[in-house]
DNA sequence: AACAAAGGTCAAGAATTTTTGAAAATAATT
DNA sequence: AATTATTTTCAAAAATTCTTGACCTTTGTT
C-alpha cells in the first residue's frame, strides 16, 4: 500500500507512517561478498530512506534502492556493480534504471575504452521534479482530460432527471483537471527554484 | 503499479497510461439486481474515472468506486446501499469509507429516526487537497525529517573519506524535505483558491 | 432483556505487482 | 563473421496488497 489507507481510527497516537523497512536485502545477506562492495551503515540508511520514499510513491523498492545507491556514490556505477552492491537481479536493475531514466532521475555516461554504461544520480530537485511530473503526472492528466470529454458526451445524451446534476459534477471534474494541469509548471518554478 | 515504471523506450508513441479498467465489477454482474440500484452508463464511466485516479495514486480500486458512487449521487447513501450498488463486500466498504473519512473526502450525516450513517462526497477541491496532503503527505515528510536527522548523526560519526561527500548528500535531502514541507500550504492556496 | 440491524475486524483466499534468471538481442572487439 | 561483454526481455515464481465474509461489537427497538 503506497499511501496509508488503513489508519486505525481509535488507536491512540501511534506513528502514522506504515511502511516497514525491516527487511532490506543487502543488509541481510551481504557480509559474505567482496568487501569492496560493502555498504556502510550510513549508506544503508540513506538507501532505506529512498526505499521508503519510492514505496510512498507506489513504486517498487528496487527503484529506491538503485537511486539511493547512486545517490550515495561519488562515482558513477555500472549495471553489474549495482547488482552486486544491492544484491538484486539483472532484470530488476535494468527495469529500475529504465524507469529512473524515463523520469530523468539518473544520468548515463560512457568512459573511453570501457564498454559499459555508467549511471549516476541526478540531484537537481528541479530536474527530478520536472521529470517526475512530466513523465508520471502529466500523462495522467492528459488522459483524464480525454476521459472527461467522453463522459461529458454520455451525460449530454441523458434524459433522466439526474442529467443536470451529473452535468454539474462533470464540470467539477473538468475544473479539477484544468487546475492540475496549470499547476505543473508552477510547481517546478516554486520547488525547483534553485 | 501505481505509476508507470515499465514504459517501453522504443515502442513508438503508444498511449502512455497503463491502467486498464476493463473489468469493472458492477458493470459485469449487476443486471440481475434490484433495478432501483442500477447505475447508468454515465455513472459507471464517472466511477471508472475515479477508479483510474485512485489507482494512479496507488490506492485500491474499491476506494475509487466508493468515492465515485457518492460523487454521482445527489443524495447521501448508507453502507448497505453502497455495497449493493457496487457489489463489493462489507469489509471493503467499511475500510474504504474509513480511508475516505480520514482524508476528509466524504461527509457523514445522520437522519432522525434512521439508525444508519449517511455518506456523501466532499467536492470542494480545497478540502480534498487539504485532507489528502495533511493526512497522506505531511506525515511522510515529518517522518522523513526524523529519518534524515538520524542519518545525519550516523554520517557525522563517520571517519572514511566519504564522510564529506555523504554530509553534502544529507544536506541535499534535508533541503528537499524542507521545500516539500513549505509547499503544502502553498499548494492548498493555489489549487484550492475559491 | 432479547432481538435485529448496522458497522467493525481480521484471517484466509484472490488478485495484482515485483523480482528473478534464462534466453534473446545488441554492440564492441578481434 | 565469430566471439565476448553488456543489456533487454519476458514467463514463471515470489512477494505483496486487496477483498471477502464469518464473527464480533455497538446501537436502537420492542
Amino acid at each position: 500500500m503506497a499511501l496509508q489507507y488503513m489508519k486505525k481510527t481509535n488507536t491512540s497516537d501511534r506513528s502514522s507512517i506504515e511502511i516497514e523497512d525491516s527487511d532490506v536485502r543487502f543488509s541481510d545477506n551481504f557480509s559474505s561478498q567482496d568487501p569492496s562492495l560493502e555498504l556502510s551503515t550510513a549508506e544503508i540508511e540513506i538507501i532505506k530512506y529512498f526505499v521508503h520514499l519510492t514505496k510512498a510513491l507506489g513504486l517498487p523498492k528496487s527503484i529506491g534502492e538503485i537511486y539511493g545507491l547512486l545517490f550515495c556514490s561519488p562515482k558513477s556505477l555500472t549495471i553489474p556493480e549495482i547488482m552486486k552492491h544491492l544484491n538484486i537481479s539483472k532484470g530488476s536493475t535494468s527495469q529500475g534504471l529504465r524507469f529512473l531514466g524515463n523520469i530523468n532521475a539518473i544520468n548515463i555516461s560512457k568512459k573511453i575504452g570501457i564498454r559499459s554504461d555508467f549511471y549516476s544520480a541526478e540531484v537537481s530537485l528541479r530536474k527530478l521534479l520536472n521529470g517526475f511530473l512530466d513523465e508520471q503526472i502529466e500523462p495522467h492528466l492528459k488522459n483524464g482530460h480525454k476521459r472527461i470529454s467522453e463522459i461529458s458526451e454520455v451525460v449530454d445524451g441523458l434524459t433522466s432527471e439526474k442529467k443536470n446534476f451529473l452535468k454539474d459534477r462533470v464540470k467539477t471534474i473538468q475544473t479539477w483537471n484544468n487546475k492540475g494541469h496549470d499547476l505543473i509548471p508552477l510547481l517546478v518554478e516554486i520547488v525547483g527554484s534553485k
